[in-house]
DNA sequence: ACTTTATATGAAATATAATTCATATGAATA
DNA sequence: TATTCATATGAATTATATTTCATATAAAGT
C-alpha cells in the first residue's frame, strides 16, 4: 500500500460497510436502476435511499444519468466487482464456517 | 455478487473502515509485529491497539502467532493486498483529483 | 513467590453514522 | 400555471462504533 493511502482507504470502506448500501449496489449489479425502483426492490423508503446512494455517487461506486425526471444510477462494474470478487475469495478460503465471522447478525 | 453475501461484505468492509485498524494493515505489510510495537508504531494506546486488532483477527485480516509472552500478527497478504491493489485503482481512474472525495477530512 | 512485561477485556464516555420525517427542488403533464 | 411524479436535502432522533481508563490474565525473569 502506497503511503497516505489510509485516508483514501477509510473513505472507501466506510461507504461499503452499510447494509443499505451493499443491497444497493447488489441491485445495481443486476441492472441500472432509478431511486424509486431501487426504494421498491430494497422495501425502503425514498429518502433513504438517496441518502445512501448520496456516498456511493460522490465517491464513482455508482454513476448517475438523468432520464427526464428519473434518475437512472448504474454501478462502477470495474470496481465493484473487483470488490465483490474479493470478498467472495475471502470468505471461501478464511471464513471456512460461512457464518463464523458473523456471529452477533449483521 | 452471490446472493446472501451482503451481511458477510457489511461485517468484511466494517471491519476496514476505520483508520487505526488501517493504519495497523498498513504497518503489518511492511513485517509482522507486535501489539508493543504497533502501538509504538502508531503512537496509541497499547489497549487501543488490542482493541481494534481483534475484529481483524476474528475475520482473518491478520494472523496471530504466540512467541512467549509476545503475540505477534502477519497480515493476510492474500487479501489485504488484493483490496489495497482495488483501492489504488479505483483511486488512480475514479478520483482524478486525488482527495476530490476525502473534503471534509478523513 | 514477587515483580515486570505483554496482552486482553469490560464498561463508561464519547464520537460517528444511519434513519426518519418534513419539506424543497425540479421536471413533466393536464 | 397548477398538479403530479421523481428526487434531494435538512435536521432531529436513534443506533453503532470508537476510545479511554481501570483492571485482569498470563508468561518470564529475579
Amino acid at each position: 500500500m502506497k503511503k497516505g493511502l489510509t485516508p483514501i482507504c477509510h473513505r472507501f470502506f466506510t461507504n461499503l460497510s452499510n447494509p443499505t448500501r451493499l443491497a444497493a449496489l447488489e441491485q445495481l449489479m443486476n441492472k441500472p436502476m432509478s431511486v424509486t425502483e431501487l426504494a421498491k426492490a430494497l422495501g425502503q423508503e425514498q429518502s433513504m435511499i438517496s441518502h445512501n446512494l448520496k456516498p456511493l455517487i460522490e465517491c464513482n461506486f455508482i454513476f448517475g444519468q438523468k432520464q427526464g425526471k428519473r434518475h437512472v444510477y448504474s454501478v462502477n462494474q470495474e470496481t465493484v466487482n473487483m470488490l465483490f470478487k474479493t470478498v467472495e475469495n475471502h470468505a471461501a478460503k478464511f471464513c471456512p464456517s460461512g457464518g463464523k465471522c458473523l456471529k452477533g447478525g449483521n
